[in-house]
DNA sequence: TAGATTGTTAATCGATTAACAATC
DNA sequence: TAGATTGTTAATCGATTAACAATC
């Protein structure tokens, strides 16, 4: 019955999902109404067997010699992704990263908001940064529960993120997104998403030598 | 004679070699002589043979019975990811995510070192940023060539960052660091490593759903 | 020596790519 | 219909894991 859910979907074909919706959005502004995987994968570089499988995973299906519908598989993905109703999610570290991401305004594309910036800073608190308030982290675990706030986003100091992490479970956080190069602890129920920069970093230097690297991935366009 | 530059390197070991990096530098001023390999891998829950391989992709060897000598392995690590002297690298787009980038002190660790940022907007130039200077965008391809920078970072709007990818391979650049979500084209001579917000926050969001995902990665820590 | 660990070779596993039948 | 495209099954490829001999 449920042909994709039961076996797991591979993470790789979840990573590229945000590459494809990106590029149907640009169809659809420019009015397409179909879509073939051949014409995904050509712009891409992504081979056209492979796009089809990642679309698969999506449960939308396409008709032979005409291809997907722009606005269904946007629809489907989106759906999928869970980006078609933002999240809403708590900042912990007001300082320069975190300053910025407050001020992305990417998030409303990516189904997600913050709402909120913790800090322990008391020149920070009470303050508003891009419209968001600034609170004292002491209060984060009875807000989260209170907002119903399952995302946290730590940007603090790497001395710090352990700190934030543990505060962020005991809010009753499910997920967390961790910008610093600092490895966070959680229990086994609480996902963790590390944005490592030293990994891109050294994906792009080893390259930058000359070496001969196996494998380059989608992030990795010449 | 040179058994690993032959067949060229696995590009997911190269991103873990700065987890391992990280953690050996942790272990180096804990006063740690030597490490084995099973150390390395309960503390990094990875497994053990994995990391022997890793870590021989360096050219570093080990003692039987005893293990490696933190300080060889650190040096070995930074060297082979060009990390031991710094490489100087401008950036383009002083906004947000420009700022928080040019005050980022991490970079030192991971041997990037920004030297200068460029913007089109008037109000910018001149100034400076975590004491760097501001320029303006038309002055990059000359002064990346005198300088000898081979390292572009964009962080400019979507809309910007083809402009800023060509300014860059007009300056003569070797590989550009894309923090854009936007897919940059440029020759086939020139790098680009992608930092993917919306990949990574995919990954985030369709397990914090409940989801099976297959192949999860040294990212994602439960 | 005994035993922990390295380094390597073989087996497994999963992701990607190729082949091709089904479809409209 | 003819032919482009989907969806699926098989083949390939590479990364990870297991097994084990070599080493000190």
């Amino acid at each position: 019955m449920c042909p994709n859910s039961l076996r797991g979907i591979p993470l790789p074909s979840i990573k590229r999902l945000p590459l494809y919706l990106r590029f149907l959005k640009t169809l659809r502004n420019a009015d397409r109404e179909v879509v073939s995987t051949t014409h995904i994968a050509d712009a891409l570089h992504i081979d056209p067997t492979l796009v089809r499988k990642d679309l698969a995973v999506t449960g939308i299906v396409g008709r032979p010699r005409i291809g997907y519908r722009v606005c269904e598989l946007i629809e489907k993905i989106e759906e999928f992704l869970g980006w078609n109703n933002a999240s809403d999610a708590f900042l912990v570290g007001a300082g320069h990263l975190g300053t910025a991401l407050l001020g992305f305004e990417g998030f409303a594309e990516i189904g997600l908001r913050l709402v909120a910036a913790f800090d322990v800073d008391p020149a920070k608190i009470g303050s508003r940064i891009h419209d968001r308030e600034v609170l004292h982290v002491d209060r984060l675990p009875d807000l989260a529960r209170r907002m119903h706030v399952h995302i946290g986003v730590v940007t603090t100091s790497v001395r710090a993120a352990q700190d934030a992490a543990d505060v962020l479970v005991r809010g009753g956080i499910r997920a967390i997104w961790n910008f610093t190069p600092a490895p966070v602890t959680v229990p086994d129920d609480v996902v963790v998403e590390n944005v490592d920069l030293a990994s891109s970093l050294a994906a792009l230097t080893s390259r930058l030598k000359g070496l001969p690297v196996l494998g380059g991935d989608q992030s990795s366009v010449e």
